[in-house]
DNA sequence: GCCATTATGATTATCGATAATGATAAAGGT
DNA sequence: ACCTTTATCATTATCGATAATCATAATGGC
C-alpha cells in the first residue's frame, strides 16, 4: 500500500509507453518481487486504483499482465492474490531458461546486426550505472531486459514470454532466498560483456556456452539451494539427455 | 466478422465461467485457429464488440488473453493483428512441449489420485464423442485440455502456461498445414488411453515414454514437415544433450 | 438445536461515454 | 516542388457508474 514510487523502467521500444496501466503494472510487480507484498496477500482492484490514482479497469489490465507473468492468481469474483514460487518450480524454470537462452544465443550470434549489439552495449552501461547507484531492483529489471534483448535476436518471438517468465521467477526466488552476505556486484558485468564479445565475433558456440555458464554461476552464487534443486530435477528425469 | 457462433467449451473447473469475455475469447480463438482470420488481419475492439454484442472493454480483456497465447499482437493505439506461427517457432515449441509433458507425466504417475484419473477418463469420453460428431476443432480443444489436465497433476503450476502455449501453436501449425488426406481419427484415442493406463499403474517411466511417443507420432502424422524441423533444430544445437 | 433459505457485504465484471494517441492527409510558407 | 506544420480520422486507453457473482451472516420453520 505504501509503494507510490513511479517506475521509470525504459522497457519501451522507442515509443512512449506512458500508459497508466503500465505504471500500475510495474509498481505492483516491483512490490511483489521485493516481497513488500507477501505471497497469498489479497490485491483489491479498487484499492490499488485509489492508491495509485487511476480507474479500476486500468488496474485490472495490469493485474491481467501480472497473471501472465505468474506473479498473481485471479480467481474470478473472489479476488486476486499474490502467487508463490516454489523451489521445484523455480528449478524447472531455470532448466528451461538455460536451455532456451543458450540456444537463443547460438542463433543470435549469426543474426545480430551492429545496431543490435550497440543497443545491448547501451543496456550494459545502464546496468553499470544502476550498480553504482546501488538500486538492486532496477539492476534485476535491466538484467532481465538484457537477457531478453539477446534472446530476441534469435527471432524466436513466441518463445520470448517463456523466457520472460522463467527469468522472472528465477529472480523472484533468489531475491527472496539469497544468503544475506552474497557479493552481487562485480562479476555479472564482466560475464555479460564476455557474452557480448562472443556475439560480436559471431561465435555461436562460444556465446551459447558463455550464456549457459553465466546463468549457472549466478544461480550458484545467489542460491545454491536452487542450483542444487535444478540439477536434482534433472537426475530424476529419465529423459534428461533426449530432446 | 461472420463467426457469431457461441462456444460451449467446458474449460471451467466446476464454477460457472459464463463470463462474457470468456465467450469472446473462445470465439476469436476459434476463428484464428480455423484460419477464418488470416495472419496479419486487423482486429477491431469496437467491431468485435458490436458483432458479439458486448462492450469494448470486454473484448479488450479477451484480446489480452489471446496475446498471452501468442495468437494476436497488440500494438498500442495502432490496433491488434492476428499473429503468425513460423515453422521454426512451432518446432522449438514442440521440443519444449515434448520435454515438458514427458517430465510432467513422470511426476504425475506418482501424484495422481483416483479422482484425478476419473476426470481424465471423462475427458477421453468427451473426445470420443467429439470424434463421432466430427467436430475437429472441439476435438483439438479437448486434446489440449486433456494434455494439460495430465500435466497439471505434476503440480508444476507456473509451467502450465508454457505448455498451453506450446500445444496451441503446435496445433495451430498442423491445423493449417496438414496434408489433406491424413487420417486423424482412431489412433490418438488409443494412445491416450495407453497413457492413462500407465498413470493408473503408477508407472512414471512408462507414462513419460508413452506421452513422448504419442506426441511424436501425432506430429509425424499431421505434419512431417514440422516433425522434421523439430529434429533438425535439435541437431543444430550444440547443447542438445545437456540440460 | 438444526437445516434450508434468504438477506447482506465485499469484490469483480460489464457497460457507455470521453480522452489520448498515432497515422495520414491537408495546408502553408519558402 | 519540398519541407514543416496543422487538421482530421480511426483506434485504443481510461474513466465513473452499474450489474453480476460469490461467500458469509442472519433468519425462520421444524
Amino acid at each position: 500500500m505504501s509503494s507510490e514510487t513511479i517506475i521509470s523502467i525504459n522497457e519501451d521500444s522507442g515509443s512512449s509507453k506512458l500508459r497508466k496501466s503500465n505504471t500500475v503494472y510495474h509498481s505492483v510487480k516491483r512490490s511483489i518481487l521485493l516481497r513488500e507484498r507477501q505471497s497469498g496477500e489479497a490485491l483489491l482492484e479498487q484499492g490499488i486504483a485509489k492508491s495509485l490514482g487511476c480507474s479500476q479497469g486500468t488496474v485490472r489490465e495490469a493485474l491481467l499482465r501480472l497473471q501472465d507473468d505468474g506473479l498473481v492468481a485471479r480467481r474470478g469474483y473472489r479476488g486476486t492474490v499474490v502467487s508463490e514460487t516454489t523451489l521445484q518450480e523455480a528449478a524447472y524454470l531455470s532448466q528451461i531458461r538455460i536451455r532456451l537462452e543458450s540456444q537463443g544465443a547460438h542463433l543470435a550470434a549469426k543474426l545480430a546486426t551492429p545496431a543490435d549489439l550497440e543497443h545491448i552495449d547501451g543496456l550494459l552501461d545502464q546496468m553499470d550505472n544502476a550498480q553504482v547507484i546501488g538500486d538492486s531492483y532496477e539492476l534485476s529489471e535491466l538484467d532481465r531486459e538484457l537477457h531478453l534483448a539477446i534472446f530476441r535476436l534469435s527471432g524466436l518471438k513466441v518463445l520470448e514470454p517463456v523466457l520472460t517468465r522463467s527469468a522472472l521467477h528465477m529472480h523472484r526466488y533468489t531475491f527472496g532466498n539469497a544468503p544475506p552476505a552474497v557479493d552481487r556486484t562485480p562479476v555479472p558485468s564482466v560475464e555479460h560483456r564476455v557474452i557480448l564479445d562472443f556475439l560480436r565475433q559471431r561465435d555461436g558456440k562460444g556465446a551459447a556456452k558463455a550464456v549457459r555458464s553465466h546463468i549457472e554461476q549466478v544461480l550458484e552464487r545467489w542460491s545454491p539451494t536452487l542450483c542444487q534443486a535444478m540439477h536434482d530435477s534433472l537426475e530424476g528425469d529419465p529423459f534428461a539427455g533426449e530432446v
